[in-house]
DNA sequence: CAGCCTCCTCTACAGATGTAGAAGAATCTA
DNA sequence: TAGATTCTTCTACATCTGTAGAGGAGGCTG
């Protein structure tokens, strides 16, 4: 329980931080923890980095599987809701960009989405379903970044409003067209 | 000269070592600088941090308008040659993530593709030029993430080979699409 | 009850980091 | 050439960080 609470505070020192304020001490702090605790839990940084990874993964692992009946609308509900979750998406594109030179961590992060994206486009009738998965994920990623951390993240709708969905709705139902 | 020489590094270091890697004598190391010339250019860490964006900043000043006769080729050629730059790319991922916490980055970063991207969906003869423009935006940038660090990092054709600009340019054309 | 085990807190310490100033080297100006 | 100005290197120091171990509090087992 001590370890959650680790963890979750860490995961929001790195959306409100960076990586660079992911400090033993600095969890400590933030969570109102006696100094040493963090330390005491995860030994090294090393550990305590792929720790909070792992809280992360487990806390994404969702399914993507959308409602059969309302695709684009529950793909843009999901998307609208990890733009809601601001601090959990921030710190997953930090973990992401670790990733990049610590390859450990890409095996916890991986939740794969793009296997059921290629399901999914394969439901749909592509003619190359693995390829148009491909491209549905990375529109999908696109249209996170790009509203979280890109130029949409000061002109877009406000996340979480009906506007935000339709809008996210609009682009993922263009995604969808064959 | 100096200076350049150090930003210069602090984007290879950042791309290969995260921000947390950005460390005044960090620079010196890598650039083969003795000790303190890093500090003596850039009194602060902050000024290292601006110093670093606005270099990434000037080196990717270079205009996304495509060729009028082949739209899609042009810009897949781009997005190819930006997962070549693989280093420069990732640097300005990790700023972009930084300008969340440090909002004056946002206005040393901002190149605004969205208005390039606007116009272009503006001239393509699409109904809501505003909203097609920021989609399409994202859908680059998605395509972009995607490949370089997200699931496509693995998976996808490999950065400068016909291939990949193939693939890129079929994403394109269909992003294009309206 | 005694002993044991787990969880937690405190403290220590070597090394890294941010920052500043002193002093030397190089370049320019007159 | 002499002096002034700028560029460069070196050094110092307070603070932060990673890491480890000693010991205490509390509960569980027999």
């Amino acid at each position: 329980m001590r370890r959650e609470l680790i963890t979750d505070t860490a995961i929001r020192l790195v959306a409100e931080e960076g990586m660079r304020g992911l400090t033993h001490r600095a969890v400590d702090r933030r969570a109102g923890l006696p100094e040493g605790s963090t330390s005491a839990y995860f030994r090294t940084r090393k550990a305590l980095v792929e720790g909070f990874v792992a809280r992360l993964a487990e806390l994404e692992r969702l399914d993507l599987m959308p409602d059969p009946d309302d695709v684009a609308g529950s793909i843009a509900r999901t998307l609208d809701s990890w733009l809601v979750e601001r601090d959990r998406t921030l710190a997953r594109y930090a973990a992401m960009l670790e990733a990049t030179h610590h390859p450990e961590l890409t095996s916890i992060l991986a939740h794969s989405p793009r296997e059921q994206a290629t399901a999914l486009a394969a439901m749909l009738g592509h003619e190359d379903p693995e390829r148009a998965g491909a491209h549905f994920t990375a529109f999908l990623e696109g249209l996170l970044f790009y509203r979280l951390v890109g130029a949409g993240s000061t002109s877009g709708p406000t996340p979480g409003t009906q506007e935000s969905v339709d809008d996210l709705r609009l682009a993922v139902e263009k995604a969808l067209r064959p």
